[in-house]
DNA sequence: TCAGTTTATGAAGGATTCTTCAGATTTGGC
DNA sequence: GCCAAATCTGAAGAATCCTTCATAAACTGA
């Protein structure tokens, strides 16, 4: 999706004073609350503004129109994952590969996790808004932060290629969506973070032996 | 999602006559016509009964509402791939763990491929129609199948976990997702193909060397 | 050919929702 | 305390969409 696709969705004011920065605070996260409860179908701006405690024109004041408040929640959401990605990969410089997996896929999963509610909600707004595009844009970030530290490794014998750490997020990105929309306790989270060290550890060192 | 929850959605009346079942078809392919073309948000029941070349009224004579429509389609989808799996699996039985898995893999591959309009349109559909649990549904299928399948491999060490397996498929499922909504071009797929088999096999060959 | 069954039609009812805007209220600096 | 800017309000306009039902057409077996 080109840079101008992403203009409608741009909000409309930006809070200058204090109490507008809670309002807009407080319509993001009725966003996630409506969203949970009532599901994206019965997400009306109304609701969202009656659960946030103003009246839907003060919504509007913010938001252009509906998609652009959940494209809102949605890219603050995923940009905090990448962020956190990012970070790992920084910490992770100059560790063995295998070590530098398990930080960077515990990040990601504990990123995710933070908030359980928001990633669960978010999944339904994916197809509305451009999800795909934000999370293709999200891949790249996390695929050029993992590879530029794949270099630091020690252990490192061939860079894999970049088409196979793209996927090896995506593959932790479903993993992880297919466990918290079943309804993740915090057992199987658990689980899900330690398969998803080894689904990434073995994959990475698959990419080593096969360097053609 | 318990069973009663999946029946508002059944059909209303089943096809007698031969033109009724070419209507029904009719209605099915023009979903995910419309559904590729103007997207989930502008998918109107008036909308999907003129591409089919038929009336609302029809429509509504083998659905009792639009969501029981995308529920149909979607679950047929579905239940393609699965059935794919399900063969492989059976398919493969006896061969080395590594030969099963690429097996499998490319099944799995090639079910999500045989239309790819499809799989990417239903994509915006899960959100609404409680695609989460028929993804859940057929994950169980896939995993009670592979697992079948792995315990006559001549080569197993130890039987993976069953969260093990299911975690395959739904790291496989969502790389997939990501691949088709990225707009795959066909050198893209033949790339996931690979690149999921590896992934794979890996994966479950790590699992043998942890056999606690 | 005929009667009963199945299938198709599409205008219209009923309901919901997005979005606007003119005016009221609050804030912050002076 | 006063004023301009910022913020908030919420009823109502405008548009869209789902679904029904009375009627018409097509089919099928006898």
């Amino acid at each position: 999706m080109p840079a101008h696709a992403l203009r409608p969705f741009e909000p409309r004011k930006t809070p200058v004073q204090r109490r507008a920065a809670v309002t807009v605070d407080a319509i993001s996260e009725a966003t996630i609350q409506v969203l949970l409860k009532h599901g994206i179908n019965q997400l009306t701006t109304t609701r969202v503004a009656e659960r946030a405690g103003v009246s839907v024109g003060t919504l509007y004041q913010y938001y252009p129109n509906k998609q652009s408040l959940l494209f809102a929640v949605l890219a603050d959401h995923l940009d905090h994952v990448a962020s956190a990605v990012e970070d790992a990969c920084a910490r992770a410089r100059g560790t063995p590969l295998s070590e530098m997996m398990k930080t960077v896929v515990e990040a990601f999963v504990d990123a995710k996790m933070t908030r359980i509610d928001v990633s669960v909600s978010l999944y339904q707004i994916a197809a509305d808004v451009g999800g795909p595009a934000l999370a293709r844009r999200m891949g790249q970030r996390s695929r050029k932060a993992l590879e530029a530290t794949l270099q630091t490794a020690p252990d490192l014998v061939s860079a894999p290629d970049s088409f196979a750490v793209e996927m090896m997020f995506a593959s932790m990105a479903g993993a992880t969506r297919y466990v918290l929309e079943s309804g993740a306790s915090p057992a199987m989270i658990r689980n899900l973070r330690h398969h998803l060290v080894v689904l990434c550890q073995s994959y990475m060192k698959a990419q080593q032996r096969r360097s053609r």
